[in-house]
DNA sequence: ACAAACTTTCAGAAAATCCTGAAAAAACAA
DNA sequence: TTGTTTTTTCAGGATTTTCTGAAAGTTTGT
C-alpha cells in the first residue's frame, strides 16, 4: 500500500517536472506550468501554502503564478466552509483546457500580431516598385494565413468535445 | 521614389521587430525570429555580414541563429557564383513555413511529452487506490488528447496547400 | 477598535538566457 | 605551402526573466 503511494508520488513528480519543462519551451513560466500540473493531478483543491510546500517555492512566487493561472482560466478559486483561506482547483477536462489556452493565446498574441500585419500591409498598399509590391504581397499572405488559422481556432474552441471528435473523424475517414 | 523606399524600410522594420516580439512569446529566441522576418521579406538572399549590419548584431549571434534557422528548415544556404561566402534565403510560402514549424515542434517537443505521459500512465496502470486510479485516468486522457492532436498535425502538415484549403472549407460550410 | 489570518506587492538577489568579440578552425586560392 | 577569406566556437559580459522574503494591505472575527 505504502509502496503504491510512493510510486504514485514519483509518477506525479515526473509529470510535474516534465510539464514544467514543456511549458518553458512554449513560452510559459516554468513554475506556472508546474503548479498547473500539480493541481491537475491533485485529488483536492490546494491552498497557497500546500503549493509552496509541494514545489519548494516562496509565497510570492506561488501567489503570483496561482493568480496568473486564474487569469488564464485554467484554475479557479474555491472557498471551503470553515476555512478562511483560498483553495485552488484545476480544470481537469483536457478539451476544456485546450479551449481556454487557445482562446487566451489568441487574445494575447494572435490578435496583436494580426494588427501589425495589417498595418504593414496597409502602409505598402500603394507601392509601385517591385520590392514594395513583393513586401505587400508577403504581408497579405501572412495575414490571410494567420487570420484563417485564428478563425479555425475560434471555431474549434467553441465546439463541444463530442462534436469536435466527430468532425475530426472526418479528417481520417 | 525615395519616399516610397523609406516608407517600405519603415514597414519592414516594424514587421521585423514585431515578429521578434511574437517569437519571444512563443518560446523562440528573439533574434532568431527577427532574422527569419528579415529574410522572409528580403528580395535577395543575404550574407551573414548583411544580416549583422541590418540588425546590428554580432557575428557570433548572427551565425548561431542563422544555423538554427537552417536546422528548422526555415531558411536555406545559397551559394552565389563567383562569391565565396554563404548566402541565406528564406522559405516564403506561408503554408510551407507552417508545415515545417509544425513538424519540428512535434519532433522536438510533442513526442518527448508523449513519452512522459506514457511513462506516467504505465507506472500507475495497476493501482487500486482511488487516487492512483484518478491519476492514471488523467494521464490517459492527456495522452489521448495530445497524441490525437499530434496525428491531426501530421495529417494537416502533409497536405498540399490547395487540399488543406478545400478541407478547411468544410469546417465553415 | 483590535488582533489574527490571509493576500498582495515589490525591491533586490539569483538564475537563466542571450550576445559579443576575438581566437581557432576550416575552406579555398595561388 | 602560404596567405586570404569565411565559418565556427566559446569564455566572459550583458540583459532578461524569475524568485525570494519581508513589509504593507486586506478581510474577518471578537
Amino acid at each position: 500500500m505504502s509502496e503504491e503511494r510512493s510510486r504514485l508520488e514519483q509518477a506525479r513528480e515526473e509529470f510535474v517536472t516534465q510539464w514544467g519543462v514543456m511549458g518553458a519551451q512554449w513560452g510559459i513560466n516554468r513554475t506556472m506550468a508546474q503548479i498547473h500540473a500539480l493541481l491537475m493531478t491533485s485529488p483536492d483543491a490546494m491552498s497557497t501554502d500546500e503549493v509552496m510546500e509541494a514545489l519548494s517555492i516562496s509565497r510570492g512566487n506561488a501567489h503570483t503564478n496561482l493568480k496568473e493561472l486564474v487569469g488564464w482560466g485554467l484554475i479557479r478559486i474555491v472557498i471551503k466552509k470553515g476555512e478562511r483561506k483560498e483553495f485552488f482547483e484545476a480544470e481537469k477536462d483536457v478539451w476544456e483546457i485546450f479551449r481556454r489556452v487557445a482562446r487566451e493565446r489568441k487574445r494575447r498574441e494572435i490578435d496583436p500580431a494580426l494588427e501589425t500585419l495589417r498595418n504593414c500591409k496597409e502602409a505598402t498598399a500603394d507601392m509601385t516598385s517591385s520590392e514594395g509590391k513583393a513586401f505587400h504581397n508577403q504581408m497579405d499572405q501572412l495575414e490571410d494565413f494567420v487570420s484563417f488559422a485564428s478563425k479555425m481556432g475560434d471555431r474549434v474552441a467553441s465546439m463541444q468535445h463530442g462534436k469536435a471528435i466527430r468532425l475530426a473523424m472526418k479528417f481520417f475517414g
